[in-house]
DNA sequence: TCGCTATGCAACAAATTGTACTATAGATTG
DNA sequence: CAATCTATAGTACAATTTGTTGCATAGCGA
């Protein structure tokens, strides 16, 4: 019943939203305008307006296609602090290497006032903390957790961490530091900490 | 030899600055402008912009005052969890019931693309990292820790989870959480987990 | 009192944001 | 292939935002 797109609405929209991902992470949220995206792909103001009759439409659109997550299943083989460093090594590389990093925050700024992006990072946060439960939901399975473990406290210092020296205090986060983090966790979670 | 300044500069600056705050917390950035903020305070916008020629400059002026740390000095007479549980619980406040709240993550958004707001940020942090790392030198010197307690690492957690779970999850602060908080951390740090 | 300067007001310029209309080019259907 | 539908380009235009300038007034310091 629902007749098939025509292949030009997602050509454009395609085309847009990869101009518009770019000028967010070069310029910032405040760059991205229906005028700019015109400039960078060569579509028309008018026909950016058809797709987004608003800005935040757009900008909302652009902050999804930042977040789009990179959808891996954790590994959950064991032990405990190798899945988690193979997790959050991920974690480190989006927010690293990817436009995410240089997103979130404008994300986050955003959610305060609009619904739109409250959702984007609901979303994407809930993917991250059900990877990690996981990971952890496996290491019980294999009896490595000590039963008074605080998994959704460890859980949530396994992601605040990370994402606190990236967004907002500016730290750098490399191997060094990463092994550090999960060796702390470890060391809170398991039964006999790795002596290495 | 320097004059003293006007007392005129001082009154609209400090009646300008207040109303920008109110308006920073309830709409957001893109809401302080020379116009709302004359519309607000009955000041007029050729004033408006003699003090502040450029957006960007009112803007960080008006994420300055909203940082404006509570500048207590950290309990420390220990034990840890103590001082530990009292200084976050400033945090837990200053998250939950003053504007900075509601205007860290616009600040955090706005340090990608300016500078003014990542020093704004800095300074704030600067300041909170080093008050923890007091209360934790403190208890050093009481011969509380452990010798191998990874204080950087704790001292960045003890701050890094309230700001995400507040700024970036949406989750709440409250006593409860703030109580495994720093149950939490001081079990790692110190030579004999409080037995309560 | 006299000069200096901050303010208020109004007019204006430029850029931003959004709408409307027309013509054309590409897609779908028969 | 032909007819029709629809997405796009291009232009013109309106409304708002952002910033500037000149002038008169009122408050401050000497």
């Amino acid at each position: 019943m629902t007749k098939p797109e025509d292949p030009r609405l997602a050509a454009t929209r395609d085309l847009a939203l990869d101009a518009a991902l770019k000028i967010l992470t070069q310029d910032g949220v405040l760059a991205v305008t229906h005028a700019s995206i015109g400039a960078a792909t060569g579509i028309s103001r008018s026909t950016l307006y058809r797709h987004w009759p608003k800005l935040d439409q757009l900008r909302n659109d652009a902050f999804k296609r930042a977040a789009r997550p990179p959808n891996v299943a954790p590994k959950t083989d064991g032990p405990l602090h190798a899945d988690l460093k193979w997790l959050l090594g991920i974690l480190q590389s989006a927010l690293n290497d990817t436009p995410w990093g240089q997103v979130a925050p404008q994300v986050v700024a955003a959610a305060a006032t609009d619904d739109g992006a409250q959702a984007v990072i609901n979303g994407f946060m809930a993917d991250r903390i059900a990877n990690v439960e996981a990971v952890f939901d496996a290491a019980r399975q294999r009896g490595e957790l000590r039963e008074d473990a605080p998994v959704r406290q460890l859980v949530e210092m396994a992601i605040a961490v990370p994402y606190f020296r990236k967004l907002i205090a500016g730290l750098p986060l490399d191997d060094e530091w990463l092994t550090a983090h999960v060796s702390l966790i470890c060391d809170r979670a398991t039964k006999h900490p790795e002596s290495d």
